[in-house]
DNA sequence: ATTGGTGCAAAGGTTTTGCAAAAGT
DNA sequence: ACTTTTGCAAAACCTTTGCACCAAT
């Protein structure tokens, strides 16, 4: 799970930039290819799709695919430990990500652990579901 | 919402006496083929795609994707209820699936409704870690 | 010099669409 | 008769792969 990546790029560098100018939000590879190319430094597909991958696996990014027959989508996760030991809510409609402290969630992976012997990766999983804005407007 | 379905044929009879045999758990395109195949009734493939379209339309179907990367699920409405109120494990190593219904857990999206203004779906989320047997082997 | 990264074009897999023939009402 | 449904082949998507070239260490 430890560094795949090994050099420093000028394409990863621009897409890191642009998943963290949009931290607030999922966003997919044609978004980042789009935003890229309007400011003029376009970066092969194939680099896009690969960069993800490898910085997902490094646990510098999340992917995850919030509806049906749309592409994945990705978001930027500060690297902290945190984000390990917490929850991450996506909420279909909007986007928005909610990183999810909470000391009942934390038992969570705990009771699986114990009672359903399987280890749960927070990292990995994503709840989604709606935020109250979106439940609210429906 | 309402009943896009009109007449009554016999590969959508097909495809739903399928759906109903396999109501215990979701299915895909393929394997919903493939057993049609099988028994000696095939079913095109757009016409299995149509069918579950409108099934799901009319709600007498669910749909969703149980994993990145892998084409969409399909399950009998009937059982779906009890879909909505359980949890998907799976395993990131073997890919494994497993329901998970559980008091304990039941309370999770109680808790994160009310404590965090968020309407989980369980339908779209998914619990990622390792099952059992692949934690140990590591 | 060596290994990793890029990007094109092509292939893969899943889902959708166009259209003429077949089936349900 | 009229409308819906079917199913083939082809197209549309999103994503991955093969390969030769380029870049980073």
């Amino acid at each position: 799970m430890k560094n795949r990546i090994k050099y420093k790029t000028k394409q990863r560098d621009l897409i890191l930039s642009c998943l963290r100018e949009n931290k607030a939000q999922h966003i997919s590879v044609d978004k980042i290819m789009e935003l890229l190319k309007a400011e003029g430094s376009s970066v092969g597909q194939t680099t896009v799709y690969r960069n993800l991958d490898a910085l997902v696996k490094d646990g510098i990014v999340l992917k995850y695919t919030v509806a049906e027959g749309i592409g994945a989508c990705y978001q930027y996760a500060e690297q902290s430990e945190r984000c390990s030991t917490h929850y991450h809510l996506v909420c279909i409609d909007c986007g928005q990500m909610i990183h999810l402290q909470c000391k009942f969630l934390d038992e969570i992976s705990t009771h699986i652990h114990d009672e359903h012997q399987f280890n749960l990766d927070n990292f990995k999983t994503v709840l989604y579901g709606y935020c109250s804005k979106c439940a609210t407007a429906k």
